[in-house]
Order: structure tokens, then sequence, then C-alpha cells
DNA sequence: ACAATTTGATACGATATCGTATCAAATATA
DNA sequence: TATATTTGATACGATATCGTATCAAATTGT
């Protein structure tokens, strides 16, 4: 229903305008979540005035969701860039597995999930494009390494979840893992995996 | 810092008032999260008055707590009352998973996880809780049937991680699937943990 | 250089929140 | 029965929110 009818086309100090407010609102958000940050914060801390995030984004919801949206395609990019031709089944999902964990470790990406968690009852179609961009992308990596066979797909998710999961909440309740027993599980994760009928 | 002075000794229409209160606002956070209820409507949904709330609880906050407190020790009683020293590896895993996604995939269940995991920032302590008698309880009833092998510990949170991670996200983001695809997760993960040297 | 559009600063209305305070009603205690 | 305590209903102050409206300043295009 996003009307761009009244979208102005954007000038220098227009378009640096609104690279600012999602600069600035993505820090806020990740920071303290949506409720919590009001637009008039954001425009405090950006400059400006709330004539541009109405005119540009609709209102502090069509905000937030632009943000989430670049964020969510962010996480991942490492991921897609991995040569594993050479490498074993084994050490292949042990590459995987550490390349993803970097990733998903940042604080800024514990935040984020902690952030779109919250809304998730308020914006469903936001949290399904973060399980596309997130989750889904990195179980169809790994499921592209496993190959063709059987099961294939659901032996990514159980890869995926096995390293993934409890070191997020670990986290998100302010208790990260340290990185060598992040790594201890994705060795765990890859040999359990790489026997023969796996 | 909850100072209880001023706490008054709760008559039988207090006791009850206590009670109604806690019921109600647990729909209601459960419903909408903690932000977007405000006590003015909790005791609109209640009877009474304020008083009750800020002499019996303290505030929004310590009401809160309780709540969270109460609900993470309900969802995985049935586990503790499972018999299965007779069952085969594969098959004890089995009932295992089966008994906690029955818990879990509860719409009560899936609406609190989204509560506690927008608050953790706030609250990381109510989530520390809610891990302890949550996920690290599941794990270790796990563990314990699995006995005293190398790793048991691990092997327990990968078989729960398994089951558990992916059917949760997506019922968060209002795609639950469906019982027999769960069924069938827990079989692979069981078929998988239940090989010799897994 | 001048007119049209976009951006900035600010004020406003309507509404909502939390936590406290007041005083009347109900209940417990002596 | 008389007194003390707890509960109910309500009002209040301070503060905050969103979304809109107004009008001046800056920038663009002709």
């Amino acid at each position: 229903m996003s009307d761009r009818r009244d979208m102005p086309r954007l000038n220098a100090r227009g378009l640096a305008r609104h690279e600012m407010i999602i600069k600035t609102a993505t820090e806020l958000f990740l920071a303290r979540g949506f409720d919590a940050v009001s637009l008039d914060e954001v425009i405090r801390a950006t400059g400006g005035s709330k004539t541009n995030v109405y005119k540009q984004f609709g209102g502090k919801e069509g905000l937030f969701a632009e943000i989430v949206r670049r964020l969510a395609a962010d996480f991942l990019s490492p991921l897609t860039t991995l040569d594993l031709r050479t490498a074993s089944r084994e050490t292949g999902l042990a590459i995987l597995g550490r390349t993803l964990m970097q990733q998903l470790m940042q604080p800024r990406h514990i935040a984020f999930q902690r952030m779109i968690m919250g809304v998730s009852d308020k914006f469903p179609e936001l949290m399904a494009e973060w399980y596309r961009v997130g989750p889904q992308k990195s179980q169809s990596v790994i499921a592209a390494f496993l190959g063709d066979e059987p099961d294939g797909k659901r032996l990514a998710i159980f890869f995926h979840d096995m390293i993934v999961t409890d070191a997020i909440n670990h986290a998100l309740m302010g208790d990260a893992p340290t990185w060598s027993e992040v790594e201890a599980r994705i060795s765990a994760a890859s040999a359990l995996l790489a026997r023969p009928s796996g």
C-alpha cells in the first residue's frame, strides 16, 4: 500500500538525509528495539526533521522495514564467496560452520536477532524475509555443499541448528560462548555429519 | 531491591486479586508483549485497581517477572515423568523428542518464546532463568537418557536443537510445520544420534 | 535571476503511559 | 462492636508518543 505519489525526488541533500536517517535509526533500533525508540529521537540524532521520515518512508514502520531488509541481507554475504571444491566433507562443513558463526556471533547480529524476534508478531512478513535471506540461505549453501544425497536439505538444517542455536541463545542472554567453544561444537557437528550414511 | 515492608498480608479477596491479575496479565503479555500492554489495561481487564499491582508486585516489571517465572516452569513438566528404562536408544530419543515438541509447539509457548526474546536485553536475568528451566532442563533430561558417554551433554544439545530450532522459527513467523513434518525430523535426528559412535 | 520544489524547524492535537495520591468501601482484628 | 488494615475507584502530574500542519530556508530547474 505504499503510495509513492507523495515521495519527493531526492536532492543530494535529501539522499544524504535518507542514508543518514537509516544509519542512525539502525543503531538505535538495534540497541533498544522497535517500540523503545521514538521517531523524535531518531530525528534528534539525525538532524533534519520528521518531514523526511514521513515523506520518504511513510512513517516509523516503513523506516523499520527498510532497515530490517538491509540488515538481513548483509550478514551472510561472506558465505557465498567460499570455494570448497577441494575440501573433504568434514573439512568443508567445518569451514562453512566457522564462516557462518563468525558472522552470527557479532554483537550486531545478536541484537538484530533479538530485534526481529521481538516484533515477529507485529511484522510476520519481515521475520519471514529475515528467515529467507538468513537461516534458509545458510541452509541452502550447506545443502549445496553436501550434494545430492537423500535428505541433504534436512541434514543441512540439522547442521545449521546444531552449531547456531545454543550459541545464539547464550549470546542473547549476555553469556556468549568463547570462540574456542564455538569451534569445538563446529568440529563435533562436522564429524557427526561426515560419517558415511549421514 | 524489592522491599517487602509495604506488602500487605493478603486477604482472601487480596489473594483472589493476586491470582486474577497474574492470569489476566499473562494472557495480555503473551498476546502482545511487555511494551504493548499497559498497566491500566491489565487493571481494566482484571477489576480492582492499580493499588494492587504496585503493592503486591512493585510495578509493571515486577508483575512481568513473576509471570515469566511461572510460565517458564510450566512448559516442560511432562518431560520429567517419562519412564524410558526399557526403550532402545533410538526409540527413547524419539519419545523424548515427541514429548518435548508437543509442549514447545503449543501457541502459548510460541508466544512465550517471542515475548521473552523480545525483552532479553531489558531483562537478561529473566531470559537466563527461562534458559535454565527450558532448554537447559530439556538437554539435561536428554543427556541423562544418553548415559555417561563422552560428549553426552553436547550430543543432547545437538539433538535438542536439531528438532526444536527450525520448527520454532517457522512457528514464530506464523508458518508452523505440520505435526507429521515434526515427527519426520524427530525420527531423522533420533536415527542420526542412535548410530554407534554417535 | 526567478519560480517551483524539497527540506528544516517547530508547534500542535489527540492520545497514552507510569507511578502516586486521595478518600471511600470492604474486611480483618481486638 | 469498635478499631485497624487492606482494597477500590478515581484523579492527577509529569512525560511521551505519533502523525499532521505551518511557514521559513535551501536547493533545483528553467
